[in-house]
RNA sequence: GCCGGAGUGGCGGAACUGGCAGACGCCCAGGACUUAAAAUCCUGUGGGAUUAAUUUCCCGUACCGGUUCGAUUCCGGUCUCCGGCACCA
């Protein structure tokens, strides 16, 4: 019989579709398992990286489903986007018609790759019954104060025509559509996840299944830096300007200090002086700069006297205030001091503008004198010319210095993160429509919940042009007030659409309540995630909302979980000639095209053996060959030895050696898979299946047919069929058929090794001498260290190995070595 | 600059707790089957010397050093590559 991929795949997924095989439900009687990848936006196809991604989740979850665990499983789309907004500029379709259209299209592939999901559960973020939890986060969100609106110098894409959260803005570019980021001053909505910067970096601790990785990038980005704010008085008035400094143990070092441009008090300073014109034009300058060159350390540092003076409150000295491009308005105070000889920027600026360097700190054995230095000393040392705190070393006098601050009332301890709110206001159509309601009268009101959702119209034009394309639909504008029925508008802006997948992974724990998000106890029965897997581009993004959400939600009782995915799978990109596919290169290799040829389950077997999961995996033709020819060689032992199989009991003692040898081969190999299970480390099981099946072809050649072992090769063929169908299961669940056996292969017990099978009489170790291996042996793996070491004066091989030479010291490592150290 | 990760044959990779480096697969070579080819099955396959031999030996996990009877694995240093943060005060 030959291996008809194609008839044996379309079989099982149209049974496993009607019978509805993987649908799942609450059952407490077993332990659960929520096995969750990252759903894709319905972009029209899958790509590779999808079917990678899945492939990966599918095997966890066949597993874990064998193991006895109640497995949720489930997939949605992450629907709201841009795209689909695009796709109706250029060719005037709706889009929600080019969504649902796309997202069938790609649930017919996903089906065809056999992946194991409950699409009962399915969930599109842009339906309104999704979408009207959406705007119940939202309003979870403001009614707890962590929503609000504000105006301020926001992110604009010009290509998008939007406004950007400074997560998706990479290197000054727009994360989706790489155009150079803009700013813009907008009144738009945020939410206040700085409140939360402390406990999502403090749990970050609590996240030992996560990569490093994503670990260190999330603390940086969230970026926590301690120290305080000091007050300097402004010379000749009773006001006073802040700076944040991490280093308050060199203020007696301070020789100017710096404001950004922007700074509003900036206006008020200058005005009348006769600095004022050059420090407008300066203004001027350095609002034109773009965001990259402003954020450049190779950009000259540059700035202009203000005309003012402030005081040092440690020494009263009188220092110069600047303006400076390298200051920035919205980290900090906006205010820095400058101190030459401990920061290298405020060296560089200095040396610019004849500043004078104070050294406050040397270095311990040598002694510098601010003249002669050519870098900034920002090393640890002893405290110089800083009157009560000379002699003290500098991180013992930091702490000192801020208690000093606080006692005296000059300013506090501050912590600052580099973390900034999530603007989640988008001036686009395609997303959940922001539930906020502008009255004359009452003001900003947020929609009742009974009122929810706030339905997209469809009355919309799409011009991809100036505002928000809501506003073009007078149906959706004018409505009335919740409080006082009076007339009122509607916010035309729709929410980021990373707020909606913020919350997925709890709806698939309940997707059909229309009342709430979710139902409480449904949540505490599922949640957390037990393994989410995804790729490293939503390290920052996704990853760190999704946790914002969690633990709003933890905060404000509708959840019981404060971290949301307890163990993370990076996955690594599908590359083909070592670079990434892509339709520019033109290095495409689309999955349809390998289900034609080889199926499904070829596919599947090539992506998990090629590379361990985290690791870029290089696309490669004659390999997806290998896993083809794998898949045939198994089919056609099952085939020609499942007339020689029976169901008896395998009695491991009447086994001669060739059986012997193949229950060995299987054993170990049951072993080593569970074990690779449970590390993720699909290759090296799927190549321990194979050496099973070269011992299997190994006796097959060896013995003849009538003395063939029945009930050896029946545990063997099950054995075979089961450990490989996490990986390939619409040939393994064929093969299973064609032995007689019955039922799916996800609810059959994953198969246990016995220790009898795994019970050898001889074991080769390694004869060493002085660490270098000299010869091998054959001894019982039974013997002991002790019984080990006397081989060295009785075996006549080691004995032959010594020679003349003295015997120092004797390593026994039992069924390993022997390391006879001489001399 | 700070933080995280990686470096092993012609290639993808393996060696999990310090114990035979290169499992498994790809490529390649040879053989069997065949009129022939494909498919399949079997064998070989890190490099270099050496041998009548499938013999014997040496080198080898980015580089230098250390600990150890023994290091791809642990420690110190260096280099390279990848990723994150960054004029963040």
């Amino acid at each position: 019989m030959r291996y008809d991929f194609k008839n044996i795949e379309e079989k099982w997924q149209k049974i496993w579709d009607e019978e509805k095989v993987f649908a799942i439900d609450e059952d407490t009687s077993k332990p659960k398992y929520y096995a969750l990848e990252m759903f894709p936006y319905p972009s029209g196809n899958l790509h590779m990286g999808h079917v990678r991604n899945y492939s990966i989740g599918d095997v966890v979850a066949r597993y874990k489903s064998m193991q006895g665990f109640n497995v949720l499983h489930p997939m949605g789309w992450d629907s709201f986007g841009l795209p689909a907004e695009n796709a109706a500029i250029k060719n005037g379709t709706p889009p929600a018609d080019w969504t649902w259209s796309n997202i069938d299209n790609m649930r017919g592939q996903l089906k065809r790759l056999g992946f194991s999901y409950d699409w009962e559960r399915e969930v599109a973020t842009a339906k309104p019954d999704y979408y009207k939890f959406t705007q119940w986060m939202f309003l979870n969100l403001y009614k707890n104060n962590l929503a609000y609106k504000k105006k301020s110098f926001v992110n604009w894409c010009p290509s998008c025509q939007t406004v950007l959260a400074n997560e998706q803005v990479v290197n000054g570019k727009c994360e989706r559509c790489k155009a150079e980021v803009t700013k813009k001053d907008l009144e738009q909505w945020f939410f206040k996840i700085t409140d939360y910067a402390q406990r999502l970096l403090d749990d970050i601790d609590t996240l030992k299944g996560w990569p490093d990785k994503v670990k260190s990038m999330q603390s940086n980005w969230i970026g926590r830096s301690e120290g305080a704010e000091i007050n300097f008085k402004i010379d000749g008035t009773e006001e006073t300007l802040t700076v944040f400094t991490t280093r308050p143990d060199t203020i007696f070092g301070v020789s100017y200090m710096v404001i950004a441009p922007e700074h509003p008090i900036v206006e008020k300073l200058i005005a009348g002086k006769k600095e004022e014109k050059a420090c407008r034009e300066f203004v001027e300058k350095v609002k034109h700069m773009s965001e990259i060159a402003r954020s450049s350390t190779d950009t000259e540092k540059e700035g202009e006297f203000t005309g003012t003076y402030v005081i040092n409150p440690f020494n009263d000295k009188k220092i110069p205030l600047y303006l400076a491009n390298y200051v920035y308005l919205d980290y900090g105070t906006g205010i820095v001091m400058g101190v030459p000889a401990h920061d290298q920027r405020d060296f560089d600026f200095a040396k610019k503008y004849n500043l004078p360097i104070e050294v406050v700190v040397q270095p311990d054995g040598e002694e510098i004198k601010g003249e002669d230095l050519t870098e900034a000393f920002a090393a640890e040392g002893t405290m110089v010319n800083s009157g009560e705190f000379s002699g003290l070393n500098n991180i013992d006098a930091l702490k000192k210095m801020i208690d000093y601050v606080e006692e005296k009332g000059i300013g506090e301890r501050k912590i600052n993160f580099r973390l900034r709110d999530w603007l989640i206001s988008r001036q686009r159509y395609w997303g959940a429509p922001i539930p906020i309601i502008y009255c004359d009268k009452c003001g900003e009101v947020p929609v009742p919940e009974e009122d929810l959702p706030v339905m997209l119209p469809e009355d919309v034009k799409f011009t991809g042009l100036g505002q928000s394309p809501l506003s073009t639909s007078e149906s959706f504008i004018n409505t009335t007030c919740p409080c006082c029925g009076g007339k009122a508008t509607r916010e035309i802006d729709t929410m980021d659409t990373f707020v909606c997948s913020s919350w997925y992974f709890l709806r698939y724990c309940d997707p059909h309540n229309d009342k709430m998000p979710f139902d409480k106890a449904k949540t505490d029965y599922w949640m957390n995630v037990d393994q989410y897997i995804g790729g490293v581009e939503h390290a920052i993004l996704h990853l760190l909302y999704a946790r914002f959400f969690t633990k709003v939600l933890y905060d404000t009782g509708y959840v019981s979980c404060q971290e949301p995915f307890a163990n993370l799978l990076t996955q690594g990109m599908v590359l083909k000639d070592g670079s990434k596919m892509s339709k520019s290169v033109g290095n495409v290799v689309s999955p349809e095209e390998i289900i034609e040829k080889y199926g499904a389950d070829t596919a599947r077997l090539f992506i998990l053996f090629a590379a361990p999961p985290e690791r870029d995996l290089d696309w490669n033709d004659t390999a997806v060959e290998g896993a083809y020819r794998f898949i045939n060689r198994v089919f056609r032992a099952v085939d020609d030895l499942k007339d020689y199989m029976d169901k008896g009991a395998v009695e491991q003692s009447a086994l001669d050696g060739n059986e012997k040898k193949l229950r060995l081969a299987v054993h170990t190999s049951i072993k080593k898979v569970t074990d690779d299970f449970e590390r993720f480390s699909f290759n090296t099981a799927i190549s321990s299946v194979m050496e099973m099946v070269n011992a299997l072809y190994q006796y097959k050649d060896a013995v003849k047919p009538e003395d063939y072992n029945k009930a050896l090769l029946g545990e063997t063929l099950r054995t075979l069929i089961l450990l490989l169908s996490p990986f390939i299961p619409h040939v393994t669940q064929e093969l299973w058929e064609m032995i007689g056996e019955e039922g799916q292969l996800m609810n059959v017990g994953w198969p246990k090794y016995e220790d009898d099978a795994l019970v050898v009489n001889e074991v080769e170790i390694v004869v060493q001498i002085n660490g270098k291996i000299r010869g091998k042996l054959n001894i019982s793996p039974e013997l002991t260290v002790p019984q080990m070491q006397e081989l060295v004066s009785t075996n006549e091989e080691i004995k032959e190995l010594i020679g003349d030479k003295t015997v120092v010291k004797v390593i026994a490592v039992p069924k390993k070595l022997i390391n006879i150290v001489v001399k």
